[in-house]
DNA sequence: GATAGGGGTTCCACTTGATGGAAGGTCAAT
DNA sequence: ATTGACCTTCCATCAAGTGGAACCCCTATC
């Protein structure tokens, strides 16, 4: 099969595949004219690792996932121990980015978007330095 | 003020500091010597930067708000409008992370994490290339 | 005067995960 | 023979820094 052939089958860009292939995710064969040949086994690694690469998981962990996969003496322990700690760095970026809403929407609300230069939000950016002057006096 | 000192105030990093001179945020004077010379109003946008960028906001963004700081003839809208662009921005991305979230732990949820091979984790994301070649048929 | 340390400087490479584009080879059909 | 849709490689670019090498500056101490 062919990159375009695979690249709809496998919901990825052609040019996803290539790199997917440079840096050794999959090893598709290679025809006498020089086109990539997929077999089975790659369009379903491909497919594998979209999923995988929508759940976050990065490029590291898809190769270590795709090994495991791959690998018939796995225990689920070690499939679970990856996805656990994906599962972790999930939680992480969602109270991060949970906080940053809660302070720019309070200072979006406080904004009055009007015609006139006075806004919370520039003033909060700005006051900050002396939070930080302080702290630092401080420490 | 050298950069070291200015990085202790800023709180950010002297490489980011030098990092920032070079994409144009903030214009220290030189000394004699060649060392960076800082002054209050540049030690000023960097605490600015690092919290806007804390807040989220692209290396653009902070480059336009910090115009707007900057900028006697702003109006408080133009702020809002960018303000309210990155808020929607963390909504969509706290959105994909939750769901990324909700199927993960489901996955980790149903998976044994002992010695054997079988792994729930392992079977969802190759199951999936017979939905997409579903997908594919049908469309 | 030499030297050690703790600043500072520049510049280049690397990170993550692709993506865009140029220049050119292949193939099937007209 | 030539069009058009494929395919190939290679190089550059993105965000937002970070790490490291090689080298300069300044002060203090011996």
């Amino acid at each position: 099969m062919n990159i375009g052939d695979v690249a709809e089958r496998s919901g990825l860009p052609a040019k996803t595949i290539r790199y997917y292939e440079d840096i050794g995710l999959v090893k598709p064969l290679r025809s006498a004219n020089g086109y990539r040949s997929f077999r089975d086994r790659d369009v379903h690694k491909l497919a594998f690792l979209g999923r995988a690469r929508a759940l976050g998981f990065s490029i590291e962990d898809c190769r270590n996932l795709l090994k495991l996969y791959e690998d018939d003496g796995r225990t689920s322990a070690e499939v679970k121990q990856i996805a656990e700690v994906q599962l972790d760095r999930i939680d992480r970026k969602i109270a991060e980015l949970t906080e940053m809403r809660a302070t720019l929407a309070h200072l979006v609300d406080a904004c009055a978007g009007d015609h006139r230069p006075d806004c919370p939000i520039l003033a909060d950016l700005a006051a900050k330095e002396e939070e930080i002057a302080l702290l630092n006096e401080a420490g």
